[in-house]
DNA sequence: CTGAAAGCGCTTACAG
DNA sequence: CTGAAAGCGCTTACAG
């Protein structure tokens, strides 16, 4: 094993001491008023002993590690697989190494994730919060430990949160429909406490009583480590029988596409038989027969601006921003 | 900001040595022989006190992170989220947090990367080498990192892998086309150096010769961030003109994917007018409307064992691991 | 302009 | 059985 080169290899090499190599290689030289020609040769040393800081000590002494701990769902997810893409690469350019974990949606693991991640001194956390995380996320709150939840927020803990706008996306969704001559329009969304899914499901019903539609109101709730199963149930219940839906609206892409399998299977004709509208964007939605109209979260933005409000946080900003973001709506053929 | 608890909190608290404390909550009082009752004794402040260990200073002073770094050409892509998933999972069991990278595809990057997580001092490494990587791979095998390779491999680089066995996977999937009578089979691929690729290349091109049919040998290489539209254009090539492939192979997820739309936009008739083979699931080849015969890569498989060999070599393991695991292959509509 | 020394929070060989 | 002390590799206030 070659040797790594410390800083004090360089500091004798040279007779000097460790200070003044630190200084150097830090770029202090000057606010420290290191020599010319010593920085210079101090420099050329470390180049050539090919020295790079460990930045475990750095972190042990400077109470800085410049990583964040990012927790989202499934990282297999498109949604949070992109999402973590765009964190990744902020990050990277503000300096910080991210450490990704999945909650799967469960307490058990997110709070497992969250221990794990403060042993390892993270300077702060972009959290994707799972149902049941009320407590963990207070905590943090109450530590003073930087945080950004995205996607989902809660609505009595005054942290930072970057999350879409759900009421609006889903609103508008259910006017696209009702405006495309849909009547009995259902409603697929998991069984959940958590606000974002709430805000889905209200803007459904919102719109529905705008047109003098709510009777027609149809929801269906599935259950986290059962959707295929129970989405496919849910459509069965919705679609078939004497008062079938003529449109469905799906508020999570994992529902959605367990909704387009489920269609698929009982061979019905979209959008002639059945309107589809999906959240979020996926590969495969473009590749159905009929390709779905669906809300789109402007993933980068909500990515960039977690990051920023993160760092900001960790310089000692004081202030909770609070945003939601607009949606976009891809219009193609599933509910024409 | 509560302050966090110290081992010194603990031990100035109950007046004993955090030698001591330090032996029991790290379960050594056995070994040290530390008297049962104040064993208990400590335990129990510590939970009370509600003790962590800070593991930077833990690392710092053993020389081991307990934090694995690993590279990947793009997270967002499904086979390496799929991928990254195992990875994090398996290496969670064993006790180690993983920090993730993109490369892009780009050596630039990938080497930026391999610094930073050097820095970090990460206790080893699982590469998806990207092309024109081969000094830093090199580097790290000589400086003796730990160190597996997945998906891809240096021929003349001793360092563990594991790999999937990519000439029996695009032999045996060009054998399926010859006998659904397909003649002409043209391929996609990649314009690069890399082994594995090669090797995808290569089982076609032998299969095609085991026929005598080496004069259809059709090959297109497309450049790394212009798969779209590269890939549509070769499309056009193989599938129009006056002697048109009836059949085509893509030797990545990715380049099925473009595959699929530039096929999609030409109006071609699938698997009709053209026979499609792709590599890699991804959930759009479901709801193609012709649904995508595929090679499948045993990613929770490969995931586990790069792991296990990783942590092995973290351990002291000398022996260096080569596996190169074999396909499945789903056959769905896209080329009866 | 430069250096000696303390300290970040742990672990562990050593002495008693 | 228990404690005092060194040391992991840095940074930085302080003294000169």
């Amino acid at each position: 094993m070659q040797k790594r080169t410390l800083l004090k290899d360089i500091a004798s090499k040279l007779g000097v001491s460790t200070a003044v190599v630190s200084y150097v290689v830090n770029g202090k030289e000057k606010e420290k008023r290191v020599g010319k020609e010593l920085a210079e040769k101090i420099r050329k040393t470390a180049r050539e002993m090919n020295y790079v800081p460990n930045q475990i000590a750095q972190s042990l002494r400077k109470g800085s590690t410049k990583t964040i701990g990012v927790i989202v769902a499934d990282i297999a997810n498109p949604f949070f697989g992109n999402m973590s893409r765009v964190i990744e690469n902020e990050a990277n350019k503000a300096g910080y190494a991210v450490i990704f974990g999945s909650s799967d949606e469960n307490s058990v693991k997110s709070a497992l994730l969250i221990k794990t991640l403060i042993n390892r001194q993270v300077d702060g956390f972009i959290i994707a919060p799972s149902d049941n995380s009320y407590e963990q996320i207070l905590e943090l709150h109450n530590r003073k430990i930087p945080l950004v939840l995205i996607d989902r927020f809660f609505q009595d803990i005054d942290t930072n949160y970057i999350t879409l706008n759900c009421h609006a996306a889903t609103f508008e969704a259910t006017n696209y429909l009702i405006e495309k001559k849909f009547k009995k329009i259902g409603l697929i969304a998991y069984q959940t406490s958590m606000v974002h899914i709430k805000q889905r499901i209200r803007g459904y019903m919102d719109a529905m009583k705008d047109h003098g539609m709510e009777d027609n109101i149809r929801i269906e709730e599935v259950r986290h480590g059962f959707v295929r199963k129970d989405v496919e149930e849910a459509v069965v219940k919705l679609v078939t029988g004497d008062d079938p839906c003529d449109a469905l609206l799906f508020v999570t892409n994992s529902l959605s596409i367990a909704g387009l399998y489920a269609i698929h299977k009982l061979g019905i004709k979209v959008p002639d038989q059945l309107g589809v509208l999906g959240f979020d964007w996926n590969e495969a939605f473009d590749f159905f027969y009929s390709p779905v109209t669906h809300i789109d979260q402007p993933i980068s933005e909500i990515g960039k601006e977690a990051v920023r409000v993160l760092v900001e946080e960790i310089n000692g900003s004081e202030k909770k921003v609070h945003m939601q973001l607009k949606h976009c709506f891809t219009i193609k053929d599933s509910c024409r």
